[in-house]
DNA sequence: AGACAAATCACT
DNA sequence: AGTGAT
DNA sequence: GTCT
């Protein structure tokens, strides 16, 4: 609906919350959903964004800055609407007919959804309502397919227990996917190229040092895929943002010899080649890989020997191939089942969900993102500490690479932060895993942020 | 020519 | 303060 | 590299 770039974009991400997002193979439907929501509260300087993911269509909705900046009079006692059922919300938005009149109402309710609020009971139902309007509709769309869309069956729109927090967050959590990986994702030629030229210039410090560039590449790979048809002439290219002169010449030689001779010179040159394959390794960046390089290292072998390394970086050199092999997402979905029913016995009442690629609904993940919550506001300070204790006694972690505590020290945005290896049962296969606890009121900020891909975060109209 | 891609936190 | 990850 |  409009644009949220730079500076601009971030604050907007910043002061705003995610609704929902939801997955589809079908843009259609998408595009209905989305246009849907923006008439509702859209003029209410709401935003929404849309992306093709690799297994089909993302659509995320989100308050802009100027809700979100409202926030601290609310907290002064200026509140806005409080929405306390579904059926409240409803009696509200239900009736398009009068939608000029109900919009600003609207618009508050996401505030309150939304705002970062500390205040005394803050109301997650409200979030939670506008999750289940945007499902509601979502049925409707689906209903002709599949209705039974969530695989527990629980995210019901009937249900009216907004005094019940702990329900209501899981249920906008656990939104599963509604279809077949069907993507267009024709262009792979190109955006396959541009994707390995991004590496090749990425890094202020690396081989060819050029951020700027590289990012140039990879704003121009959503665009190509988005294209509905294979390209088969510049032509059809030409005007498209993101793609200037260079980038279209670069096209018209990929789709004219099948190739990029610029790519190819730089596949053959060794310093290319090494430093970016450091690169590869986690905790090795293109400042350390460079480093790497004019100290005489060629191979991942060689870096077995430096002592310089830190010790998250050995890890990383250690199970470089363990981590770069994707999980089923079969595997994920227990791992995940484990960690709910492990957080269940240590904290009861406890949010556990697999974001990142998981939740958007991709058929197998490069890592396991989970974000956890406590619905009662405070459970959540000390948990990980105990959580990862556990995790590790049972020897579903493996090896640490970071840990970082936050929430107990006194703040309420403090978000406590682990990053390791974990395996699945029975195997010794390791994967990276993130574990972080959000405190209650800023959960859904880290929904979005750990559910989203970047790309569509940066995405307008 | 100059801007463009934010913020936060851990580790060294 | 630089580097790196998310 | 692209865009203003």
């Amino acid at each position: 609906m409009s644009k949220t770039d730079g500076k601009e974009w971030w604050e907007s991400f910043r002061g705003c919350v995610q609704i929902h997002n939801c997955f589809s193979s079908s843009l259609e439907e998408i595009h209905n959903l989305r246009n849907y929501m923006e008439t509702k509260a859209g003029a209410n300087g709401c935003y929404s964004g849309g992306s093709l993911d690799e297994e089909g269509y993302s659509y995320f909705f989100y308050g802009l800055k100027e809700i979100a900046s409202e926030r601290g009079t609310n907290e002064s006692g200026q509140t806005s609407r409080e929405i306390h059922s579904d059926t409240e919300y409803r009696k509200h938005t239900d009736d398009k007919s009068s939608h000029d009149a109900n919009t600003r109402t609207s618009g508050n309710n996401l505030n309150d959804a939304g705002g970062l609020k500390t205040v005394d009971d803050p109301k997650t139902a409200d979030f939670v309502s506008i999750s289940r309007e945007i499902e509601n509709y979502r049925y409707k769309l689906d209903s002709k397919a599949e209705p039974g869309i969530t695989a527990e069956g629980s995210s019901s729109p009937s249900m009216s227990d907004a005094a019940n927090p702990s329900t209501d967050i899981s249920d906008a959590s656990n939104v599963e996917i509604s279809s077949v990986y069907n993507p267009p994702d024709l262009n792979r030629n190109i955006t396959e190229i541009f994707g390995k030229l991004i590496n090749i210039y990425r890094g202020t410090t690396s081989a060819l040092g050029d951020d700027r560039r590289s990012f140039s590449y990879y704003k121009a790979i959503p665009v190509i895929e988005k294209l509905p048809f294979k390209i088969e002439s510049v032509d059809q290219v030409r005007h498209l943002p993101t793609i200037g002169k260079s980038l279209e010449d670069h096209i018209n030689e990929i789709i004219m010899t099948g190739k990029l001779s610029k790519l190819e010179h730089f596949e053959t040159d060794e310093k290319v080649r090494t430093v970016s394959l450091f690169g590869e390794v986690w905790g090795i960046g293109p400042a350390t890989a460079l480093k790497l390089y004019e100290k005489g290292h060629r191979t991942l072998d060689d870096l077995k020997n430096e002592e310089s390394l830190s010790h998250s970086q050995k890890l990383g050199l250690k199970y470089f191939d363990d981590i770069k092999k994707r999980i089923p997402r079969h595997e994920v979905k227990d791992m995940e089942a484990l960690l709910q029913k492990v957080g269940q016995d240590i904290l009861p009442g406890v949010i556990v969900v697999c974001g990142g690629s998981f939740r958007r609904g991709k058929s197998s993940c490069g890592d396991m993102d989970i974000i956890t919550t406590h619905p009662d506001g405070k459970s959540h300070k000390g948990f990980l500490p105990r959580y990862v204790k556990y995790l590790k006694d049972m020897k579903f972690l493996r090896e640490d690479l970071v840990f970082s505590i936050h929430s107990t020290e006194g703040t309420d945005t403090g978000v406590d932060t682990y990053f390791g290896l974990c395996t699945y049962p029975g195997q010794e296969q390791q994967h990276r895993i993130d574990l972080k606890v959000y405190p209650r009121d800023i959960y859904a900020f880290g929904l979005v942020a750990w559910t989203g891909n970047d790309v569509l975060n940066r995405r307008y109209e």
